[in-house]
DNA sequence: GCAAGGTC
């Protein structure tokens, strides 16, 4: 028998479908769905079937030597049991075997790792790698008739980060855990990928912190010649209210329109959705980036789009896209189909083009009745994205006025939709029209009224899921399906609270800490630095033993570092700790009212000096506590929810 | 109970 193992259990069924003459026959083994014909196997895993983990003997955080962990082995352990039986159990019986997993460095470590599991029950079956960059019958076939070695410099790459993860990220979350007190399963954590995010996002707030706000004023004029319309003072932001006042003042009852400027501003339609573009545009109608990728994940396990997790921004030739888009003449797209059919099909492109999926897109057209709310309006958002790449340019017509009151310019833009073009199709937050009056150059006008509005200048804003999505992928760090995953972790360490995301006093201490002592973990760079390891690896210049050697020297320096400073950071984590449960000040005392727990567990609102003052508050028995930026009126209270 | 990376 000639075993091929594929990613996922989709890949599997889809290319024994492309390769056999007939239908291939399905077969359940040990809970997993292989597909035969022809004296071959096809079976896809799920991804990883193994991790990398310390030997039990480390289990125990508080008896654990960290400085002993930094060089403990490293073991791999099954993750998903029924499927490594059934690789056994099919390994056992392979003469041949092909690896068929994903064109990419963890495909290549997956197909290892599922050769490693077969090595085991069959240490001599002899095996080759087929690559293929999407599932189309020619380019499968194509694969399949010249097979390829396994390239295990690339799998060895991909298994130094794994290993490097690993380590970084046990030692210094205990570490952190440990020093602060956080254990069980309210620990504080630390990783690669996880502490340059949250970097961001403190430092972002320390911005915030630090911005005093600049009073301005802005003087506005309405104006009237049958419609009405506002201008502004060409000067824009006054930071000087005494001079805004005296032009308010010598401002006369007229004033006469000194050009009109009239032009076109065309917006070009939207690239294909990759992840990270989908999940921002999730992210801008408000679904979280979590939320967002479960729902894609559901619409792509019924069919309904294809696969959610890609970098590609360009739609690959093999794509059908005119087929796609006739498919939905017959529902409540019909007028969108057949508009887009009348035309030239010319999609747009991003920048990225990668070979591991296509950009994310409709596969069958859904009725509204067939989903949840939710489900739709992420379905909805697809397929609008999909027809909005094939679609024209927006354009506006512009009209630029200047008015002269009294020796002073003022100045209006107006702006008309003039041809929908691509935000027919993608009716998100179009803007509105701003229409002016019909003008004439040299036109006298009367001044209606005149207001001079005081502002403040703005701190810079918090990032949301989406954007900071984006910036993590523009600073290299994540990948596709992790970006979000990661986002998640940092609510459920309690890093960060709401969306946009605003850091605890506990995420302050943490990357204060980091940045301080142990400032690697916290940059970009050091996965940049460990990009261009894995490239050199798998082109065979070093070898994986050198790279983590290396990686264990610099993580021992680091801890010797933070562990020196054991007792300093141990304090402003726990300071930090403490001041993410105050919620205010106590009126009968005027000490810190923090949220504490009883003996029993259930949990209140009591005061710090306790016992010298008993004052106490309820709050609700279940439900997570959420300190937000708000205050409640009756007790000038931090909100909570 | 640790990370990040796959996938469901």
């Amino acid at each position: 028998m000639h075993l091929i193992i594929t990613e996922k259990h989709d890949a599997a069924k889809r290319i024994a479908a492309i390769l056999s003459e007939k239908k291939p026959a399905k077969e359940r083994i040990n809970g997993v769905d292989a597909y035969k014909f022809d004296g071959k196997t096809v079976m896809g895993l799920s991804g990883h079937i193994v991790e990398v983990d310390f030997p039990k003997d480390y289990n125990n955080w508080q008896k654990t030597d960290l400085k002993e962990l930094i060089h403990a082995e490293v073991q791999t352990t099954p993750t998903h049991a029924n499927i490594v039986t059934a690789l056994r159990k099919l390994g056992k019986e392979a003469e041949y075997l092909t690896i068929a997993t994903d064109y990419d460095r963890e495909g290549e470590l997956i197909g290892v790792e599922a050769l490693n599991v077969i090595k085991k029950v069959n240490p001599e079956v002899p095996a080759d790698r087929v690559r293929y960059s999407t599932i189309t019958p020619a380019e499968i076939k194509k694969a399949f008739a010249s097979p390829a070695n396994i390239d295990f410099n690339l799998a060895a790459a991909g298994e130094s980060r794994q290993v490097i993860d690993l380590i970084w990220g046990a030692v210094l979350t205990r570490f952190v855990s440990l020093s602060s007190g956080r254990l069980g399963d309210k620990f504080l954590s630390v990783g690669r990928v996880q502490s340059p995010t949250l970097a961001i996002i403190v430092n972002r707030e320390k911005e915030r912190d630090v911005f005093v706000p600049v009073p301005y004023w802005e003087l506005f004029a309405t104006l009237v010649n049958g419609g009405e319309f506002e201008a502004q003072h060409k000067k824009g932001r006054f930071l000087d209210k005494n001079e805004a006042e005296q032009i308010k003042a010598k401002l006369g009852s007229t004033g006469t329109v000194k050009s009109i400027v009239l032009g076109k501003r065309n917006e070009k339609p939207p690239i294909p959705f990759n992840t990270t573009e989908f999940l921002r545009a999730a992210s801008s109608i408000g679904i979280s980036a979590a939320n967002a990728m479960r729902i894609a994940e559901f619409l792509y396990v019924n069919g309904y789009i294809s696969y959610p997790r890609t970098d590609n921004t360009v739609y690959p030739a093999t794509l059908d896209t005119k087929d796609i888009i006739a498919s939905f003449l017959n529902t409540e797209f019909h007028a969108y189909s057949q508009k887009l059919l009348s035309g030239k099909l010319e999609p747009t492109r991003g920048k990225k083009e990668t070979t591991d999926h296509p950009p994310i897109h409709p596969a069958t057209p859904a009725k509204r009745s067939q989903l949840k709310d939710d489900e739709w309006k992420i379905y909805e958002l697809v397929v609008r994205r999909f027809f909005a790449t094939f679609a024209g340019e927006t354009q506006w017509e512009t009209m630029a006025v200047t008015v002269d009151i009294s020796g002073e310019e003022f100045g209006a833009n107006g702006a008309r939709l003039v041809e929908p073009g691509w935000r027919w199709y993608y009716s998100y937050n179009v803007p509105e029209d701003r229409i002016l009056p019909q003008l004439r150059e040299g036109q006298v006008l009367t001044v209606k009224e005149v207001n001079l509005i005081g502002k403040e200048t703005q701190p810079p804003s918090r990032y949301g899921q989406g954007h900071l999505i984006k910036i993590m992928e523009d600073m290299g760090i994540g990948t596709k399906s992790t970006r979000h995953e990661i986002i998640s972790k940092l609510y459920s360490r309690a890093y960060v609270v709401g969306n946009p995301l605003q850091p605890t006093k506990t995420a302050y201490a943490v990357i204060e800490a980091l940045e301080k002592y142990a400032n690697t973990i916290t940059k970009p760079e050091m996965t940049s630095k460990l990009e261009q390891d894995m490239d050199e690896i798998s082109e065979g210049k070093i070898t994986e033993e050198y790279v983590v050697n290396e990686s264990k020297d610099m993580l021992e320096e680091v801890f010797s570092d933070l562990f020196k400073n054991k007792e300093l950071i141990s304090e402003s984590l726990k300071n930090g700790l403490y001041e993410d449960r105050i919620i205010g000040t106590c009126k009968k005392c005027s000490s810190d009212l923090i949220i504490r727990k009883s003996r029993k567990g259930s949990r209140f609102i009591g005061c710090s000096s306790y016992p010298k003052c008993d004052f106490i508050l309820p709050l609700p028995k279940s439900g997570q506590i959420v300190i937000t930026d708000k205050q409640c009126e009756d007790h000038g209270l931090i909100l909570s929810k």
